[in-house]
DNA sequence: CATGAATGAGTTTTCATTCAT
DNA sequence: TATGAATGAAAACTCATTCAT
């Protein structure tokens, strides 16, 4: 849809060992754990067994290395939650939709989720890295527009809204991985409800 | 109340230029901005108007440095929710007392939430600046367990209540950050709003 | 026989330049000279014609480089001293033999004879370099034990005597350095000779 | 006799805490122990319970401070040896003398002894403490130029002789230091009576 | 191509020396 | 005069990047 021209994550697992595959694997576990700065590119080519010089046969520097993989995570998270969106079901269904998509993602790709929380507005990220930012969220955007014509959600900025739902998002994903909280399906079904009626007319 | 042995920020202006203080604060801001490895510390040393040396007589080590911010910031954000807490009024009016000083914490102390976020239990904060962590969180944490017994909230796990709604909060400063949305009085009342429509029973 | 698993001096020219080989050799020129403390890594890779850095891809440390030099001519040493000694030739025979064995070393590898002294039980040498001293004097201690039971070295402790002959081994070699003295062919014997009368019976 | 304008060791306890003093003191205490250059200027103005820049009021550098307390230590090793000096007693007894003396002086003054073994020919001594190094030795070497002549000692330089007893010495005093040895009076008399042997013609 | 050894610029940290008090 | 806080030059060490193999 409006995911262009960025790498994709590999649909399946491919059969012969793909160099650019496992560095950008082993930099996103890296990155997420260390950050940018706190990450050595050595560190890097260990962890996805290659020599350190080869980074260089597939990225121009370790900033465009963090840049790769950021469009790419960044881009699978926007199409993960607009694919097949249901966009002729009732506005509570998508909204439905798009919680439990946003809460799928981070739980089946926790190191990709934490990685872009990390790396948000970060000053080495390129100009068409933080375009992404503002695009992924441009389609919630509009769904709220929508839904605030129509007295279906409350009558506040779009934006504000999408900060509220997408924060609380964030939120519970966070105190997952800091074991604050378990993530269950009950838990997610409930927390899904409260974000509703938080936003609801 | 539950704020311990740490430094605290310096209440007016001082008249002398204290070297301590400039450290800290141009800590924060650069800490803030690019990040504890993305900082070096001559930068620091720099912003401070001192020599680079000058900061090892008043920190130990970087780590200390980050550490002695993080304190005494986090213990700030502690200071200015629980400081003559409305402990008796109800709890519609104390949800909103959170809300509000939380929000105007982040709006005086932008730098200082930012850096909060950014180094959220980060693998350099020492063991006392991980305990304040939880700290900061009990009082909120147990709100949320007497409002739910009384069914005033919604029956689920304090702490998910707590990750929506800091998860919120989170999200509207950082909406403001980057310009998405601007944090006026309206925008503020409202959200808090929502946010208690989020969790009410 | 008692030398261990320390690296030893390379026996001939080694075709390539080997950088850890040209890196030890300029350690143990600069630290004999100026000692550990008063010798800078960078000036040890420049007299090694290496990057400073290629320094820390064969020695973990400063420390471990000194260590590593220490053992190495230590290990050396003993065994000049001890490889193929005459175990079964006379007493007087043994003690020219240990004598001449040590002054050669000391003629042939000054600057290592000069390191050995210089850091002598310096706080930095680890565990195995201090052990590595008490096993070279071990051999010697007890040839005194043998010839003072069969009464032919003076009735003293062993190790006075060691230190008696080994302190003027030293002295002979350091007023060479020096230029007080020449360490002729003649003197040598002669000196040997000395030696041998301080400590007969 | 020869000892020029350096300063002395202040003969007995003065009444008033003398800074310049207190700093030699703690000098040469560091300095003996950890070396010129593993020695902070602070860290003498620490142990001398002084500031760190009242050292540099009595003396110009820390160069300088380690030439002061060189001079003086040289300077009162030689004074310990030739003061009263017995230049009538027989050739045995004057070899005693400088034997004992020698010996007194490591034994009364450990660290001085210490000191000026591991700071001689360092290369930042000047020329007036490296003169004294020779100049020490020459009351010793006239000695056994004159008693050569006379065929009481052996028919060898002086400066060899003078290399061997001294390095004896020193062997000795270093093996007490490491408890490799014990100097008791019984050990010091025979191993004077060795030195004498070796030497004798 | 893939590599990993080599490197020098940059990092954190120390310390001899100065100077305002 | 004595001080000790302040400093910048230099130390040990790291790491992004290159390049010979």
């Amino acid at each position: 849809m409006f995911i262009p021209e960025v790498d994709t994550v590999p649909a399946a697992a491919s059969e012969k060992p793909d160099r650019r595959e496992s560095i950008l694997e082993a930099a996103l576990e890296l990155f997420a754990e260390r950050g940018f700065h706190g990450t050595a590119v050595p560190a890097v080519a260990e962890v996805a067994h290659v020599g350190a010089g080869t980074i260089y046969r597939y990225f121009a520097s370790k900033e465009d290395l963090v840049n790769v993989v950021y469009k790419r995570w960044k881009g699978a998270l926007a199409h993960a939650i607009v694919t097949d969106f249901p966009l002729h079901a009732t506005a509570r269904e998508q909204f439905h939709a798009f919680f439990s998509r946003a809460i799928d993602f981070a739980t089946e790709h926790p190191r990709a989720f934490k990685f872009l929380e990390l790396h948000h507005h970060a000053p080495y990220l390129d100009a068409r890295s933080r375009a992404l930012e503002s695009e992924i969220f441009a389609p919630a955007v509009a769904f709220f527009e929508t839904t605030r014509e129509k007295q279906i959600t409350k009558d506040m900025p779009s934006e504000v809204l999408m900060a509220l739902v997408w924060g609380a998002i964030v939120g519970l994903v966070k105190g997952a991985w800091e074991k604050r909280l378990r993530l269950t399906k009950d838990v997610i079904a409930h927390a899904e409800s409260c974000c509703w009626e938080a936003i609801r007319a």
